[in-house]
DNA sequence: CGGGGCGATGTTATAGAGTAACAGCATGTC
DNA sequence: GACATGCTGTTACTCTATAACATCGCCCCG
């Protein structure tokens, strides 16, 4: 898994695994992964761009073949959130499947503004970077949220 | 000891050093800081919470006495966060001033989810783990965004 | 088996955030 | 004055998200 993901890899891997991890995460805790939240979650894997969530709505209403409701969709994503098996990017206003689901997350995003990929990394330096500041000051830290925008290398590689 | 503004303070203070700064870095880079302009930065240093651009567009519509379009209010915000006189809180959806206009920006906010309070700091050992985590896997940063949500030292007293 | 509780889903309506397209107005310059 | 440029106004619209309330399904307990 490394950040380096290839433009060519096969994809349907990645959705088999994310929904693979889920349904062993949910399992262990008791958490009720319904065949609505599935789907969602599938549906959040479509690629790894992050997918804002009327995408999504319109996609589960084409493959039900009824119109869904938006709260249908947000009350999956924030269940799907809650566990920890989807991110919202903030300065987006979309949500991607997290790879790492179960491990400890600092919420740290890569985020090309070429490709629209965001690759979620997870490093420890940034995370202590922040500790220390944040203690320094007294301040309690709960959630910190890092989206680094840029371009990525396939997209510098591309357009130089 | 709070981290920079003593919950007490002067924000008169605040509000007037902030408009002084606009007026001479926007005639030091020959910008104009026209009269609406300058009224939306100081609606936005109304406090040190990030501000909605509704909430601010419902100020200027009260203190001009007429109506004012969201467009008016964005386009206003706009420029000012251009010119790195406001800043944007991903997270919130909301503005806040900048109390150091003109030095580098690295973006980076420590946000209290109890009194709402949002301070910039600038940790340059942030920035550098940043840096140092794209560089490694080849990602060119254009704009990184750090919002630390957590509590404040002031509330972690009042709510222990 | 028959409720009763509780969480998940459905329905409808509304709030909040942001933008497009075009017209008019105010500068300053030549 | 004529023009160019950039700021503001107006209208309408899209996208994002939530509130309030009804309903359904499932598990637990009697
Ligand atoms: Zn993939
Ligand atoms: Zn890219
Ligand atoms: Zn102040
Ligand atoms: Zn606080």
């Amino acid at each position: 898994m490394s950040a380096a993901r290839p433009a060519d890899h096969d994809h349907t891997h990645c959705i088999a695994d994310a929904l693979t991890r889920a349904d062993a995460l949910c399992a262990e805790r008791g958490a009720r992964l319904t065949a609505l939240r599935r789907q969602v979650l599938e549906l959040v894997w479509t690629s790894h761009r992050p997918r804002g969530a009327y995408a999504i709505l319109e996609d589960l209403s084409q493959r039900e073949g009824k119109s869904t409701a938006p709260l249908t969709v947000y009350r999956a994503l924030e269940f799907l959130v809650e566990q920890g098996l989807v991110h919202r990017i903030e300065s987006l206003n979309a949500y991607i499947g997290c790879a790492a689901p179960g491990a400890v997350h600092s919420g740290q995003f890569l985020v090309c503004e070429a490709c629209g990929n965001a690759v979620e990394i997870d490093d420890p330096r940034i995370r202590a970077a922040i500790d220390t500041t944040a203690a320094e000051r007294g301040f309690r830290v709960n959630r910190p949220t890092v989206e680094v925008r840029g371009m990525c290398t396939d997209c510098q590689e591309k357009s130089p």
